[in-house]
RNA sequence: GGCGCCAUCGUCUAGCCAGGCCUAGGACACCAGGUUUUCAUCCUGGCGACUGGGGUUCAAAUCCCCAUGGCGUCACCA
């Protein structure tokens, strides 16, 4: 059955794919799948100064590492192409040229001084900041022939008296007194068009029946449904999102933490768990189900369950859903995930891990409920590169280790107890039966010799069982790190 | 300042539209226990909220009004 609902994602390719921009995609996709509608995306690359081509390529490589997929769009085409803004001006012009002749836009002859004097004055009375509309009545004759004479000029939509309406998914009746509504610049001096302008001629074009986007966009929705209105075209519905914000409970800013979706994927969160996430920030699958998978999102995904207030990002349950996702995984595909950051901190090459790899996979495997990232492995591994000489011993580590007094007299027996034993390699299982007697003939309590030994293989205070780290050092550096140990903690 | 939006634990939220089932549920964080050689995981328990005031009603977190507070927005950016 085929659907009428198209929405869209419009990102404006001046920077890197903030955040709440991809929740307002994941949001307008999901509403596309749950609905079985279309999903587009455009580039709204209308500001030459600031948009880039890296920028978009950025953008839309960021989507589909979320796992967004759009139906039509810049690279895949469609029937409403082009999906890059700047390529449809001479389609705005002719849809301003049309407001023009009907009388719904006048050129606006006033000079950037005279707006600036005016606004300057309005400040002063304490007044709303609004163009007064001087040239509005201006003879359409005479302004036709002040343009021709190359004065230069904008184009304003002339605001219609009354109150502008519209329903809002997520919040309901809207209402605006177009008195609120000034006459604003549709097209500029330089003959460009402006966001408000062009954002409704393409959404007719591109036949949009439903725009989801961020709040900060409710206070422009009068002028865009007064523009549909002056084109007759059917008025989409509309649904603004709550703000994403940060702890200091204003829109989310880089003053606060990273802002950009590239950051969190270079940081090592799952994408699962970005998604996840983000879909949280103003949305709930039933109130105690937190943890979700997209199939979830795109069965019960409906805009009149979001919420209204805005969301703090919380960057604690945000790391706790992170490795919540990383526990859940397999150890193959955390191992795979992880192993660019092992790189990244210079303990091996890809090519190292490749041969070690049953290796590398137990070290995982050890570590993978201590991690709330993929980058946090490297510094949970890191010991078992380092060279045995300069070992760092961790602060409590060695608290721990010397909280014994006879923890050298007790690691020298155990290294010599240890030596015939894994001689011919490391059996964990029949270790960790030995051990056990070493203990009970010596009378030590587990503690005084494991927390000296832990100390010496990795000096670190806490860690995966310690016979296991033994293993995966190995029999020679073992008993090199149980040596060296000897000394720097006596 | 004008206009607009919003308002449940510290945070994310369920409940509100269709008022009683709410002595307000879940999650993160925090605290206390348990498990573990340690850390982490895991398990158990605890702490903790309907912004205030009016009204409607037999009954209000839920409906209405006002106040307060927070945020957004006031460009020839998008």
């Amino acid at each position: 059955m085929a659907s009428n609902i198209r929405v869209r994602f419009a990102p404006s390719p001046t920077g890197k794919l903030h955040i709440g921009g991809a929740r307002t995609a994941l949001f307008n996709w999901a509403y596309a799948r749950r609905h079985g509608g279309a999903f587009l995306l455009r580039i709204e690359d209308t500001d030459p100064e600031r948009s880039t081509k890296e920028y978009e390529l950025a953008i839309l490589d960021g989507l589909r590492w979320l796992g967004i997929h759009w139906d039509e769009g810049p690279d895949v085409g469609g029937p409403h192409a082009p999906y890059h803004q700047s390529q449809r001006i001479a389609r705005h012009r002719e849809m301003a040229a049309r407001l023009l002749s009907e009388g719904r836009a006048y050129h606006c002859f006033c000079s950037r001084e005279r707006l600036e004097e005016l606004n300057k004055q309005q400040e002063a009375r304490k007044e709303k900041s609004a163009y007064d509309g001087r040239c509005r009545p201006l003879a359409p004759a005479e302004a036709a022939a002040r343009v021709e004479a190359g004065e230069p000029n904008t184009l304003r939509f002339a605001v219609p008296q009354g109150t502008t309406r519209f329903h809002d998914l997520i919040r309901g009746e809207m209402s605006f007194d177009n008195r609120e509504v000034e006459d604003w610049v549709m097209v500029r001096s330089d003959g460009s068009p402006t966001y408000n302008f062009v954002v409704v001629c393409d959404d007719i074009d591109m036949r949009i029946s439903h725009v989801f986007r961020g709040e900060e966009h409710l206070v422009n929705t009068p002028k865009q449904v007064l523009l549909y209105r002056s084109f007759s075209a059917p008025t989409p519905e509309f649904g603004h999102l709550p703000l994403m914000l940060g702890t200091d409970r204003k829109k989310l800013s880089k003053r606060t933490g990273d802002t950009a979706l590239q950051d969190y994927r270079e940081k090592g969160f799952p994408r699962e768990a970005v998604v996840n996430f983000l879909c949280l920030q103003g949305w709930a699958l039933n109130g105690t189900q937190e943890i979700f998978s997209v199939e979830e999102l795109v069965a019960h995904f409906d805009i009149k369950d979001v919420t209204k207030g805005g969301a703090i990002f919380d960057m604690e349950k945000f790391l706790w859903m992170s490795g919540e996702y990383i526990r859940r995984d397999s150890v193959e595909h955390v191992a795979e995930m992880c192993a660019p950051f092992v790189e990244a901190a210079g303990l091996a090459s890809e090519s190292e891990l490749q041969t070690r790899r049953a290796w590398y996979h137990a070290l995982v495997a050890g570590s993978k409920e201590r991690i709330r990232t993929y980058s946090e492995l490297p510094g949970q591994i890191a010991y078992l590169f380092a060279s045995d000489e300069k070992l760092v011993y961790e602060e409590t580590a060695e608290r721990n280790a010397r909280k014994h007094a006879g923890r050298v007299e007790t690691l020298r027996a155990f290294l010599e107890w240890l030596r015939p034993r894994i001689a011919d390699g490391v059996d964990v299982a029949a270790l960790r039966e030995g051990v056990k007697l070493f203990q009970t003939e010596r009378g030590l309590k587990t503690p005084e010799l494991l927390q000296p030994l832990r100390c010496a293989l990795s000096g670190m205070a806490g860690g995966p069982d310690t016979l296991e780290v033994l293993a995966w050092l190995g029999p020679q550096r073992s008993l090199r790190r149980l040596e060296l140990a000897l000394e720097r903690l006596s």
